[in-house]
DNA sequence: GAAAATTGGATGCGTTTGTAACTGTTTTGA
DNA sequence: TCAAAACAGTTACAAACGCATCCAATTTTC
């Protein structure tokens, strides 16, 4: 027989997520958007460029797992609000190789920093052995 | 001094989440979209009428923490497609009460069997432990 | 008991998003 | 070698969203 428990809202996972999700992603907007006017796409595409250094629009896509219109509206506001720059690659002339700008790598380390002690802090409040499940789990969820 | 250690995206727990997230919400969107053509908040109204009974547009906010015109808009569609009526409120005619139709209510016998073998499986991969850690670490996370 | 404030809910508007179609470039293969 | 397929990236369009505003009903307050 199927277990006759209650099954709340609150137990289904994905809702859980989302709500998990709403509210970190909520807390740390104001970052990125209030100092840098950026949406959350674009902060992504500024973490890519800054932490693993200059590349195409396709490698964000899949690095990031965005989709290629979201990367590339996201690019041209970046690129509008000088925190990149666009440059053609002569072996490939569809691709376009995207860099930081000196503001762009500027606003990157600070938001890096700020990441860094949003996450301790986030998770600061669970013991070791919780973050590392914690971790494990929504790696697996994610599918990475 | 700060921590040297290399922080990458996906150790960055907001980031995570959201992959995690839109993963297993995207699974189980084909369940209410596909079968029922409802769309996300749609399921949700659905889920707490099904569940907890009749009540108004305004308590489904606040239990399912959800955006009143994002409701007001899920319960037009949800009444047009037949699976919810309202009915005036003798006492306060601001207030609506919104019930489940025979449709409605067979949709949700559907979908919440769906739901829970659904979140049975994803967590199914995860030991009892494990399981009782990513609950208790998303609804801290999630502030319920 | 009437004006003002509050409330539940709907709606208009601008922004963000996903889907599909499009442009221009490179690769393929007959 | 050249037409077709594949590919990077952009754009047009429609759906969905958040915000502010609006409307009607109800409280509050003086």
């Amino acid at each position: 027989m199927t277990e006759p428990e209650p099954f709340d809202l609150r137990d289904f996972t994905p809702y859980l997520l989302n709500l998990a999700a709403e509210q970190s992603s909520l807390t740390f907007q104001s970052y990125y958007k209030d100092r840098y006017g950026m949406l959350r796409t674009e902060w992504r595409v500024v973490f890519h460029l800054g932490r693993y250094g200059p590349m195409t629009a396709k490698e964000i896509c899949s690095r990031a797992r965005l989709h290629k219109t979201k990367v590339s509206r996201a690019v041209s506001a970046l690129e509008k609000n000088r925190f990149l720059v666009k440059s053609a690659l002569e072996q490939d002339r569809r691709l376009e190789l995207l860099k930081l700008t000196k503001t762009g790598k500027s606003a990157f380390a600070d938001l890096y920093d700020a990441a860094r002690r949003f996450d301790a802090e986030l998770v600061g409040q669970f013991t070791e052995n919780e973050r590392e499940v914690l971790h494990r789990c929504l790696t697996r969820i994610a599918g990475l």
